[in-house]
DNA sequence: CCTAAAATGAACTGGGAAGTCCATTTTTAG
DNA sequence: CTAAAAATGGACTTCCCAGTTCATTTTAGG
């Protein structure tokens, strides 16, 4: 990525980063400078485009990869050992207080709104999320399967998805609304669903 | 809102809004201008804000409404008769095929992500469209629970809380994936649990 | 008809923001 | 120590786009 940095250089590069990831969550992304960012970090315009020698699109991306990986991080230790009801409700109560004192601001959304959603990188960075997020919940449903907890035939898969889908939607609803209802029912009702484990009807 | 307008400029004014959503649908919002727009609707610039007195944001936020009601008329008449499994399954069919064809293009996301959701106007449109969507959704959880296809018990506005941010997330990692897989799962899912009669077990 | 209001066309302005340039300072490595 | 590479400062350029202005054409209504 790039042919050598000094130590001071990477710092600086790091510090570009969380600074223009603040920015981004206190104002409006769309309405967010390049100056903005120069200000916040204490840099020059030409210290950005020497770090990000493409422009504010390759500054932007590693701003949403940053902020992917704290989306993950943040749910941590809990996230990482759904192994019994208990935890199941330990990471809900983190999930919904993360993202409520996120307030109304999804950095990630409106970075790859901005970004555009078919750029590769962009829709790499939120695959990826989207895919290791749902990989841990299948984890957890799994160990609540091979512990008993649920018929062995159960759609591991298809339950995390949907749960994934749930919890998306309540973040995306309380960006809207202010309010985490929907988004603690999405949460709550999933864990339920497994609790009754799931038994199905065919569909007629 | 207008002190008059005659038939030709009511005609004009619909034809903005049309063509504005339908750049807003095909390119980027955020690289959206009013050039573009006025280049479709085959307008001036005067016209633009002829109609639109207060600019650019005015206009926008008049597309989102045209969008979000056209969100629920989409999904009529199956959104209003949710009587039957049947129903509700043909109402899923609906909902996917509408997002699936719609690509990953979501109007209404980009729009108030523009317009800032902080904005009176672009949060009560939203928030009116949720409220609406939810309506509806608990109104045919009800009429399945008085048909008798679930306990008298039910928590509906619940489900149907959990439900709605199902179809959102699903449909927002259907912007990002390309795939429909998790709003599918989110529906089915969301309809098993309801015709599983949503028995619960009391949190420890 | 005829006049006032509404609708339209198109050139123009002003500002803001991305990106460039180059001089200067600091760090690294031999 | 010293020369090359990296880091930094900040003025400058360029251009795009929202919004303005005003003249002209069309419509409504008495």
């Amino acid at each position: 990525m790039h042919r050598s940095l000094t130590p001071k250089g990477e710092a600086t590069r790091a510090r570009i980063i969380e600074g223009a990831a603040q920015v981004l969550r206190e104002s409006n992304v769309v309405s967010a400078t390049l100056d903005d960012i120069r200000q916040q970090t204490g840099t020059s315009k030409s210290q950005l485009f020497h770090y990000f020698p493409e422009g504010k699109d390759q500054l932007l991306l590693a701003v949403a990869q940053y902020e992917a990986d704290r989306v993950l991080d943040d749910q941590q230790p809990y996230l990482s050992c759904l192994t019994s009801w208990d935890a199941w409700y330990q990471w809900r109560d983190v999930v919904v207080e993360r993202y409520r004192s996120q307030g109304d601001t999804c950095p990630l959304s409106a970075l790859f709104l901005q970004i555009g959603r078919t750029t590769p990188g962009a829709r790499a960075v939120v695959v990826e999320l989207l895919k290791r997020w749902q990989a841990e919940l299948a984890a957890g449903i799994r160990a609540m399967r091979d512990g008993g907890h649920l018929p062995a035939s159960y759609d591991v898969d298809e339950a995390a998805a949907a749960l994934l889908a749930g919890v998306q939607g309540g973040v995306s609803i309380m960006m809207s609304t202010g309010r985490s209802t929907h988004l603690e029912a999405a949460i709550d009702v999933g864990i339920r669903h497994l609790r009754m484990g799931g038994r199905e009807l065919a569909r007629p």
